[in-house]
RNA sequence: GCCCGCGUGGUGGAAUGGUAGACACAGGAGACUUAAAAUCUCCAGGCCCCUGGGCCGUGCCGGUUCGAGUCCGGCCGCGGGUACCA
């Protein structure tokens, strides 16, 4: 009997798969397709636990899918453009190219023992000219129908490097290397044009009925679409040119409450005050400093200038509210202008108190009337909007009403007296893809002094990105490179200069999926393989990606639409989502003389006495018990190390095996020997089955229903992506298999079984197995087991019976006894019969095959 | 700040509103062995009387229900996103 030797079963059948080219992706034989795909990586160089995790999953649903009878494509490929490889040139001196093509290369290397159902041939870069030159000619095609457009938006500016910094190079409002005070400073940026889209991107949000509802909730906040009031208050002395300033406001209702008019920094208005008033001017500069990010403008300090204007009340002509700069204004959002009601709003409370302004509420708790008014130093009243107020200052519609309500009526009101009109708007704002560094896709446009703005003419493309520059200074090296910069004006030939920004790398994970299709195609995409593959019926990844990965990709399948590159059917890409949790590992840190933590390996520690030590010194670490996986904590465990002491197959089972997917799942190195174990312990079950007597035996039936049971349930599991209950389940069936009394014939029937239900997660053990039981072919190729309904029937169900809602006892009936049995029998019990204390219960509630609950 | 999740034994976790703790890890006891490894069998949420049972228990507080880990409201803690990390 041989012993489980994963190296050489993996080895083996990972070579017998490649030549019977299981994975080969092809749309004959008429059967029906199935696209699975898990987000493709960012070619870091080193393969990560939870890319194990992750591509396993689709890997299971892959296998599973080949098995069901499916032409499946199931491609992998790298979002190779984007900053880490600037970083690390600007680290340690060498090229972003060579770097993210190595990268790749050992990447792939360390996936491929995974023995994964990946079609390799369909593999490509984001960074690949032939992959990026296609998405220019996407670009192009876009700007054709006015989906890209040019507009100024703010970067984050370091003064002293002089150059652009993305948010994660901010840190506390200063750039990472200089140290510098952040500016935010406007430059001309182009756009997809997503908010035209916006509507239709929130509808379509209801027709994904395999999306995680969590990711649907925040697709549709981060849409936003809020109903208001549009209208203008009456400026009394302002600079000319300016007699009116238009707010937008969701609270209308709240007009009453209004104790001051509030505008960006960013706002015409004032930028006309900055013009001729220094103390304005310093002001505005100040509320420029500081990173761009939403984050960054909500914690800052709310800072305000009275500018000492005053506006006009709508309603009252005698009513006048001064006019403030606001730092938490934002010129993209509404009309960069908003009335603050400090009653209603919290932070409008917090500058209200802070520059001594009138607090006025509108309407009070229905509930609640003990509560401290804001005007007497309570909190500010926000109930939802679906809450019923009592309306204190109101104009329209009931004293007692809902929010809503009082908005619709102060909207009806405001129109039928011409103040303003209702207007829906949505919080979404058009993407801005210009990037000013090198490693991304060259936007391609050239800009001519005569013609202005030009597109590249698609014979042209590739616009390749040119190899030789450097980055020993700060900036953007395509700016300050003259042979590539200037070129001839497509449009009249004249000397020009191209376009040196580059695409955000979302734009290449926006429309990869359909690239797959057919990748080689010398147009984005092939229109019939589009047809064929799409959409992606299974996607995977992580719920980092929620919003804007999804949303991106959600407008780009409109866009290729629009632009002819994928069929009306593929508008909404992934039929199904799955958003899976990271992988963790505990932390093992002990401090240095000043304090600061310093991070142990786990190879590098041990338990002594049941506590954590570091084993070169003795010393005691201490243990953060779960974190994610983190090269600068040193709680990486490398997948390749695992692959190489357990096999590929334990590395997958465990990283499905003990939480459920959409969870974080905790390495362990016990964790990783148990699943070991028990897949030599599989192995050793299989050959003893082998090797069995022949002929039927008492324990054959027992045997086989439990196998018709595990075939179910594990189906189930898969389906529903409840790997961990379908492994529970395969262990159990494991221990009722090593356990049963069966004949040889039966156990290498469920053997068999046990090999094709495990096959999508271990499938080179299963391989192993099923050819030494005698299984015709390769697992892969067998049709999936089908459990017999006649074979899963019980007779009898254990019923508990509760008293009061609290179990007290159990009856066994038979399955198809009717509630009147099931009521009689449970009342006759003596437990029952003890609580009633001859009196009759008050209620009787028998739920059929559940539970009985009786009321006494 | 705002939006979205998550919180169950020593540990990872299971549980269509219906027996809380399946399955596994670590642990304990035993079998086999000269011994160890491997393997196999059994025990195991906490507390209390111990035949049988009783009480408590799913982050905290409250609510709905015959019945709540599950639904609702409010807190606390952790994680993700926050438009230039991918």
């Amino acid at each position: 009997m041989s012993r489980y030797d994963a190296a050489s079963i993996e080895a083996k059948w990972q070579e017998a798969w490649t030549e019977a080219e299981s994975f080969t992706a092809t749309m004959e034989g008429g059967k029906p397709k199935y696209y699975v795909l898990e987000m493709f990586p960012y070619p870091s160089g080193k393969l990560h636990m939870g890319h194990v995790r992750n591509y396993t999953m689709g890997d299971v649903i892959a296998r599973y899918k080949i098995s069901t009878g499916h032409n499946v494509l199931h491609p992998m490929g790298f979002d190779a453009f984007g900053m880490p490889a600037e970083n690390a040139a600007m680290a340690s001196g060498g090229h972003p190219k060579d770097w993210t093509y190595s990268n790749i290369d050992d990447m792939v290397e360390q996936m491929k023992p995974l023995g994964l159902s990946l079609d390799w041939s369909r593999m490509f870069a984001t960074c690949d000219p032939e992959y990026y030159g296609q998405q220019q000619a996407l670009f192009l095609d876009f700007l054709d129908q006015g989906l890209v457009y040019r507009k100024n938006a703010v970067v984050n500016w370091d003064p002293v490097d002089m150059t652009v910094l993305a948010n994660e190079q901010v840190e506390d409002g200063k750039g990472w290397r200089s140290g510098a005070e952040v500016e935010r400073r406007e430059l001309t940026q182009w756009f997809f044009r997503i908010s035209d889209m916006a509507e239709e991107l929130l509808d379509a949000i209801d027709g994904l009925d395999d999306w995680p509802a969590k990711v649907k909730l925040m697709q549709q906040n981060w849409i936003g679409r809020s109903r208001g009031l549009q209208f203008a208050f009456g400026l009394t002395d302002g600079p000319e040119g300016f007699d009116r300033v238009e707010v937008y406001t969701t609270r209308p209702d709240t007009l009453l409450g209004a104790s001051f008019l509030g505008i960006s920094p960013d706002h015409p208005l004032a930028r006309a005050l900055e013009k001729d008033n220094p103390e304005i001017a310093a002001f505005c500069a100040e509320c420029r400093k500081g990173a761009t990010t939403e984050e960054a403008l909500e914690k800052a300090e709310k800072k305000g200038f009275d500018t000492g204007l005053t506006v006009r009340h709508p309603f009252d002509t005698a009513w006048d509210l001064p006019v403030y700069i606001a730092n938490f204004i934002l010129m993209d959002y509404g009309t960069g202008a908003i009335f603050g009601c400090p009653a209603h709003d919290a932070r409008d409370l917090e500058f209200a108190r802070k520059y001594e302004l009138p607090v006025t509420s509108v309407f009070a708790s229905a509930e609640d009337e003990g509560r401290t008014m804001p005007e007497d130093g309570g909190e500010a009243y926000v109930p939802p909007k679906s809450e019923r107020v009592i309306y204190v200052r109101g104009f329209a519609g009931e004293t007692e009403q809902t929010g809503e309500e009082g908005i619709d009526a102060a909207i009806a009101f405001c129109e039928d007296n011409g103040v303003g009109q209702g207007v829906t708007k949505f919080r979404l704002r058009d993407w801005g893809l210009s990037r000013q560094r090198y490693w991304g896709c060259p936007i391609p446009v050239v800009h001519c002094e005569a013609c202005g703005v030009v597109p590249e003419k698609k014979e042209n493309l590739p616009v390749e990105l040119p190899y030789d520059v450097s980055f020993d200074t700060p900036g953007n090296p395509l700016d300050r490179h003259p042979t590539w910069r200037d070129c001839a004006c497509p449009a009249c030939g004249r000397p020009a200069k191209r376009e040196t920004d580059t695409m955000d790398t979302f734009v290449d994970s926006s429309w990869y999926f359909a690239r797959f299709t057919a990748p080689h195609a010398d147009t984005p995409t092939d229109l019939a393989a589009a047809q064929y593959w799409m959409n992606v019926d299974q996607y995977i990844g992580g719920i980092e990606h929620a919003i804007l990965h999804l949303l991106y990709s959600r407008f780009f399948a409109r866009a290729m639409h629009i632009t002819g590159h994928l069929p009306e059917s593929a508008k909404e890409p992934f039929n199904a989502l799955f958003t899976q949790g990271m992988v963790t590992h505990a932390i093992y840190q002990t401090r240095d003389a000043n304090g600061r933590p310093v991070y142990h390996y786990p190879a590098d520690v041990e338990e002594r006495d049941g506590a954590v030590v570091v084993r070169a010194t003795g010393e005691q670490a201490e243990v953060v018990p779960s974190a994610k996986m983190s090269k600068s904590k040193n709680n990486v465990v490398d997948p390749a190390e695992i692959v190489a002491n357990f096999g590929a197959d334990t590395a997958r089972w465990f990283v499905l095996s003990d939480s459920p997917p959409e969870r974080d799942v905790e390495w362990t190195a016990a964790g990783a020997e148990a699943a070991a174990r028990h897949l030599s312990r599989v192995h050793r079950i299989a050959s003893d089955a082998a090797a069995s007597e022949d002929g039927p035996q008492a324990g054959d039936e027992a045997l086989l229903k439990e196998m018709h049971k595990a075939i179910r349930d594990v189906t189930l599991g898969i389906e529903s992506f409840g790997f961990n209950a379908a492994i529970a389940r395969l262990y159990a069936f494991t221990n009722t298999l090593a356990k049963s009394k069966a004949g040889g014939e039966a156990k290498r029937a469920s053997t068999r079984a046990l090999a094709q239900l495990m096959a999508p997660m271990t499938p080179h053990l299963s391989e192993e197995v099923w050819s030494l039981l005698g299984g015709k072919g390769l697992v892969i190729a067998a049709e999936w087991p089908q459990a017999d309904e006649a074979m899963l029937v019980e007779n009898a169900v254990t019923l508990p019976i509760q008293i009061n809602g609290k179990r007290r006892a159990e009856i066994s009936v038979a399955t198809d006894a009717s509630k009147e049995e099931v009521e009689k029998l449970a009342l006759g019990h003596h437990a029952v019969v003890k609580a009633l204390e001859g009196s009759a219960p008050k209620k009787v509630i028998v739920v059929p095959g559940r539970i009985v609950n009786v009321v006494v």
